[in-house]
DNA sequence: GGAGCTTGATGAACCGTTTCCATTGAATGT
DNA sequence: ACATTCAATGGAAACGGTTCATCAAGCTCC
C-alpha cells in the first residue's frame, strides 16, 4: 500500500469509475452499439456515433485495455525485442517505434535479449502471453529460429532472416551510394572498413562496395585486400582497422576510407588522427548509420544515414494490417541517404 | 536447421489454449485452489500446492494477463517516461528497469515525453489506463506537477521534483569525489564546466564542487567564475567551455577539469586537443555519467560513475513494494564511484 | 402486397481469471 | 461429548468489455 500522503494536489479525485454501462444508459443505447463506436464499426449510424461520441467524452470514459483484450482479440500492445537498448542504433528505433504505435492507440513493450538467443526465445515467450498483437524483433547474431503461436505476426528488423518477414535499411545500395559519393569527388584508392563477417548486414554492405569499385577501371583488382579491413562494429576495431589501412607510405595508402559503421569510422579518424593525416585534406571518411554520435566529432563525419524512423513507422504499419505483410523471402528496402559531413574532400594530388 | 522454405517450424502447433479449469479438473481441484496457488496463497495445503503445481508444469499452463489484470488489481506491468530514449543515460536506465523488472515477472511499457509537459501527461494518462502497477518517470525539465489517479504509486527518477517520492545518485557526493580525487593528485586550478542552471541535477554538481574545492586554503576563492563555466550538457557546448577555460597562459589555466557530463566532457577533451594541450600530461579532465562512450575516447576518460542500475533496481523494488516507499522529501540518494580512465594524472610543475 | 433482403440496434452470453461466501472436516475449548 | 473456531477448499459471482444470434423496420421487386 502506498503511503497516503498529505499530499491532496497529487492525486485525481477519485471518481466512480464509468464504465461502458453508464455511457449506454446515459446516451439510450445498448452496450453493444457503445462498443461498435468504440472500435467504428460500420453499422452505427453517423447520427447515433455522433450521440454516443458525446456522451463518451462528456463522461471522460476511457474504456479498459485489459478487458477489451481479454474479450476481443487486440491488445494494442506491440512488442520488441532487441539486442542491446544502450546501442543507439536500437535505441532510436525503439524510440520511433513508440511514436509510429502511439498514434494508432498502441504502446509497446520492450525487452532485451542480450543477444542470447535463449533470452530472446524467452522473451518472444512472454509477449506471446501478454497476447501482443504483434512483434517486432531484431534477432540475435546466433543462428536460429523462432517459435511462434500461429497468427502472431513478427516482423525482423534490420538483421535479416531467411523465412520471416522483414524490413531493413538498403545496405547495399547506402554503402554504394556513399562509395560513389568518394568516387565522384575523385577518389580512386578507397579503402573499406568491413563488420563481422558472419553478419549478414556486413555482408550486403560490403557487396555495395565492391558494387560501386566495379565501376572504375581495375576496381576490381584494386578493391583486393589491402584496400578491405574487417572488424567488428564498435570503435576500438575501427581503429585498429584504420591503423591498418593507413599503415602504409603516402601513395600507397587509401585517400578514402569508408567504414561500416558510424563508431568505426570515428575510430579510424582516430587511427588518421595519431599518425598525423588531416581529415579530410589527406584523408577523408565516411560513416554508415547515422547516430546523433556522428554530428559530434570535429570534424563532423560524412555517413550514410539510415532510415531509422521510416523503418520503424513501417514495421508498426505492417503488423497493425496498414500495410501488407512482406514475402518472407522478400525484405523490404528503405533506401539510405547521405548526411553531408565535413570529412570528405576531393583527394589530394598525388 | 535452416528454415525451410515451407516454413513448418515457425510456428508453435495451435494448440487448444489450456485455461485455469483444464488444470483445475486435471487436479482434481477447483479453479479457486488452482488460483490461489498461482498467487502464492498461504492458506493451500504444500502438498495440495505441489500438485497443481505439476499439473500447470505439464500442460504448460500460462496465465491469461488480461484476465488477471481485469478482475485482480494486478497488470504485472510498470510504465517507465522518459525524456528521450537516444539519450544514452535513459537508455540505460530503461533497459536497467527492464531486466530488474522481469526479475520480478514484469514487464515494462516505455513511453517518451521529449520533455514536453503536455506529452508527459498524456503518457501518465495512458499508463493509468493500462492500469500499470507504477510509474518510473523521469519528469522533464519544465515545471510542472503530475496528476495520478489515487494508489497508483509513481517514483520520480534522477530529476528529483520536491513533493514526489524520487530516487536519484548523489550526485553532489559524487562530484565531490571526483574533485576530491583531483585535489589528490595535486591539482589545485580545478576547472569546472557547469550544467545549465535551472537545472536541478546540474545545481547539486556544482555544489559537490564547491563542497570539495572549500577544503583547500583559498579554495573558495579560486573557484571563482574564472574556473567555472556554464555549459548545456553536451558535447559541443562542453568544446565551447574547455575552450573558455583553457584559454588562458599556462600559469593561469586550469591545470583540471571537471565536467558535469561525459559529452561535456569529450567536448572539453577535443577543445584541449585544439590548443595542442596534451592529456593528461598538460590537463586532467574527469567527466561525470559513466555512459559507455565515456570508456571509448582515446584517452579513455576518468569519470564519476553514476550507479544506473542500482536506481532502476531500487525504483523497481519500491514499485513492488519490495521495499519501502521514500518519503516524498527524502529521496533516495545512491552512490558514485569513480571509474579510473587515462584523462587524469599529476599536474605538470609550473 | 407479401416474400426476401438489408440495415441498425438490442440483449445476453462469453472471455479467463480472482475473490467472496459457503461448506466441510478437523482441531480446540470446556 | 458437544459447541466453537479455524484452516482448507469448492462453487459461483464478478470484472468490463466484445460479439453473436435476433429482431424490427425499411426497401426492393415481381
Amino acid at each position: 500500500m502506498p503511503p497516503k500522503g498529505e499530499d491532496e494536489g497529487t492525486y485525481i479525485s477519485a471518481m466512480p469509475k464509468v464504465g461502458i454501462r453508464d455511457v449506454a444508459r446515459l446516451a439510450g443505447v445498448s452496450t453493444g452499439t457503445v462498443s461498435r463506436v468504440l472500435n467504428d464499426h460500420p453499422s452505427v449510424t453517423d447520427e447515433l456515433r455522433a450521440r454516443v461520441r458525446g456522451i463518451i467524452e462528456e463522461l471522460g470514459y476511457l474504456p479498459d485495455p485489459s478487458a477489451r483484450s481479454m474479450r476481443g482479440k487486440v491488445s494494442r500492445l506491440i512488442g520488441i525485442v532487441i539486442p542491446d537498448l544502450t546501442n543507439p542504433f536500437f535505441s532510436e528505433l525503439v524510440q520511433s517505434a513508440e511514436q509510429a504505435a502511439a498514434n494508432h492507440g498502441y504502446n509497446i513493450i520492450v525487452m532485451t535479449s542480450f543477444d542470447h538467443a535463449a533470452k530472446e526465445a524467452d522473451r518472444i515467450g512472454q509477449l506471446t502471453s501478454r497476447k501482443v498483437d504483434g512483434i517486432i524483433l531484431v534477432p540475435c547474431n546466433d543462428f536460429h529460429t523462432i517459435k511462434l503461436p500461429k497468427g502472431l505476426p513478427i516482423i525482423v528488423v534490420d538483421r535479416l532472416m531467411p523465412g520471416y518477414s522483414g524490413i531493413a535499411a538498403d545496405h547495399r545500395n547506402g554503402v554504394r551510394l556513399g562509395v560513389e559519393h568518394l568516387l565522384r569527388l575523385g577518389h580512386r584508392r578507397i579503402g573499406f572498413i568491413s563488420g563481422p563477417k558472419h553478419s549478414v548486414p556486413a555482408k550486403d554492405r560490403l557487396r555495395g562496395y565492391l558494387d560501386a569499385m566495379e565501376q572504375i577501371q581495375d576496381g576490381g583488382q584494386m578493391a583486393g585486400p589491402s584496400l578491405i579491413a574487417e572488424a567488428a562494429f564498435d570503435y576500438e576495431s575501427g581503429r585498429l582497422a584504420g591503423n591498418y589501412l593507413l599503415a602504409r607510405a603516402r601513395h600507397e595508402r587509401p585517400t578514402a576510407i569508408f567504414a561500416s559503421s558510424d563508431q568505426q569510422a570515428i575510430g579510424c579518424m582516430r587511427a588518421a588522427h595519431d599518425l598525423g593525416i588531416p581529415i579530410p585534406a589527406a584523408l577523408s571518411v565516411v560513416g554508415f548509420d547515422g547516430i546523433p554520435l556522428s554530428s559530434m566529432t570535429t570534424p563532423r563525419l560524412t555517413t550514410v544515414k539510415q532510415p531509422i524512423q521510416r523503418i520503424a513507422a513501417a514495421a508498426v504499419a505492417i503488423l497493425l494490417n496498414k500495410q501488407p505483410l512482406p514475402g518472407l523471402d522478400d525484405p523490404i528496402l528503405l533506401s539510405c541517404e547521405i548526411s553531408e559531413g565535413e570529412t570528405t574532400s576531393a583527394p589530394q594530388p598525388d
